[in-house]
DNA sequence: ATTTCCATTGTAAACAGTTTCATATTTACC
DNA sequence: GGTAAATATGAAACTGTTTACAATGGAAAT
């Protein structure tokens, strides 16, 4: 690999010169600029990142911190951080704290070895205090971690509302809402959300709390045959939402004729189910590439007008609840 | 931030000396180590990589170039990699190329200018000799890209072939293979895996060639409508599986009594439909460790004992098959 | 003619580590 | 007691860049 002294070996001037024809800084003669150009393409130079970063303290690469990576939410969310990212020429590194605080450190002093320029975080962080002494450019994805640390989340208390405000619509009396894990600030805000719809309508509703992941089946066929008067269900997620109409597939009751379902997070599946499932959207690229956004703005030092994005959500109707 | 210069001082020793401790190398009296750490302690010393890295010219981290990231595949297949990465300290950067060569190109740019370790490629890279060139390690994973380059790929001519033994065992006759892009040498491998099989019990199979993204459903509908007699379908994703239940089920023919249908991927979905979609399982995440650890293994210049490796398949019985 | 300023270039210090080599001390062995 | 080997440490060179500063020459201004 040919290095900056060679490049000025073979270009007869000196590295401060090649130097400034590379980053295009200070005063450079034209024809000795011509010299330096073909010289660094006759050796295919490449200038080493290190030694500049070693230097400028800039490393032009960003760490995301994500509890999982198996999860449709955090890679679409990582498409839209890479995509932005790449444009303005940043790297990305990846890191999965599996929820383990542990974990999470170990990679926070990754970052610090490396002058990380900013991060991303969406992991669930306990450690805030420690991010906070850092003074690192940071910005947190799907939850407000801290008020100073500017954000970008879903707005899950329309999302919430707009589904409450759907199944009313729609004529529903006897709603119940198939709640995520309500730990979950995001499953809270949704749950405010929907919740204070039906009170504007003078409804009210069941609430059953389920895993994300594995939500538990029985609980939810348990509660659909005993309560047969249901005629409209909100789930948190569209794997909640897929389940839910396999039990009343089994029951036998009609969607959307007899009961009306609306899921959340627009997977692929909610488009594959019989019925096809009416959900609630995340713009999770658009939240990737807002967040980066934020960042970028950060690092450069940039006032930011708006701290706390609220990125909207959207109703996507399909066959699950009435026209 | 303290640097090696602060600590040695407050240690009362040369810099010489805390690097040897830093790393644990050459002759260190165990007063003077000790001394040295509480100093290190004492001013939360954490050593810069950057000038680590350029005078060793090892960057401790590795390249990822994926064609997508929304894709269930390749996040888990990131997940794995990502996961063995971390416990031998590396750090992986992620590259979507978005199936664009000159973004691909971009990023192998960047990888050199940060001395990267190694690549790991899951693209379907068009610009082998430009890799080669390079010099760099490099692992390919999903397919086999170059007979010196080593490979990590999933078993799919067993997959092709376990989808046909088992249609066959249960009785089917008429058979039909939905396939996926057959540019794809998955999917070839795949379809001699599966029409070996068919030969081998004196069955042959009718082809639908189908988009992997979005399966075109009327070509689905069309097929099944005007084969009436088809009692075996082998798909080559889920999803595409999916949507040949929902056609039947449409057309009224009983999954598994009438037809038997196996996709592939064993995607959250599978177990969502209705009925519960039989599939084949890639072992996605081991797939990403393997290939960390083939990438480590040259890295550290030892010889890879099995320079393609194989990852096992499973076929995962659900409702969608006879017993 | 002298001074000032701009363009152009090079020298050398800085960035923060690692490692080679030299030197000093201790220990081991004959 | 003398020599070799092992232990312990520091000075300085080295990694590949960027940049502050100095030096030079020529043009413009006084």
């Amino acid at each position: 690999m040919a290095n900056i002294k060679d490049v000025a070996k073979r270009a007869n001037v000196s590295v401060a010169t090649v130097s400034r024809v590379i980053n295009n800084k200070g005063y450079v003669n034209e024809e000795t600029r011509i010299l330096v150009e073909n010289a660094i393409k006759d050796l295919k130079y490449i200038p080493n990142e290190f030694a500049r970063s070693l230097y400028k303290k800039v490393s032009k690469s960003i760490g995301v911190i994500f509890p999982h990576l198996s999860n449709s939410f955090y890679y679409n969310v990582l498409e839209g951080i890479e995509s932005f990212a790449f444009e303005i020429g940043y790297k990305v590194i990846i890191c999965n704290s599996h929820e383990d605080e542990i974990r999470e450190e170990e990679y926070l002093n990754q970052f610090i070895k490396y002058n990380i320029d900013g991060i991303i975080i969406g992991s669930n962080s306990n450690i805030i205090s420690r991010y906070k002494e850092l003074n690192i450019p940071m910005v947190s994805i799907d939850r407000i971690i801290d008020e100073e640390i500017p954000s970008v989340t879903s707005d899950n208390v329309a999302g919430g509302y707009l589904a409450g405000k759907k199944l009313i619509e729609q004529g529903c009396k006897h709603i119940v809402h198939f709640r995520g894990p309500s730990i979950l600030l995001t499953v809270k805000d949704r749950s405010s959300g929907f919740n204070r719809c039906l009170e504007e309508h003078g409804l009210s509703c069941n609430q059953v709390d389920l895993a994300f992941i594995n939500p538990e089946k029985e609980l939810i066929a348990d509660y659909l045959q005993s309560h047969e008067e249901t005629d409209g269900i909100f789930c948190d997620s569209d794997i909640i939402g897929a389940i839910v109409l396999s039990e009343l597939h089994r029951l036998g009751r009609r969607v959307p004729e007899q009961v009306q379902v609306i899921g959340y997070d627009n997977l692929l599946l909610s488009e594959l189910v019989i019925p096809k499932l009416t959900t609630i959207s995340q713009r999770m690229v658009e939240m990737g590439e807002e967040a980066m956004l934020s960042l970028h703005s950060l690092i450069q030092n940039e006032e930011l007008t708006n701290i706390h994005k609220l990125i909207p959500i959207e109703l996507i109707e399909r066959e699950s609840t009435k026209k």
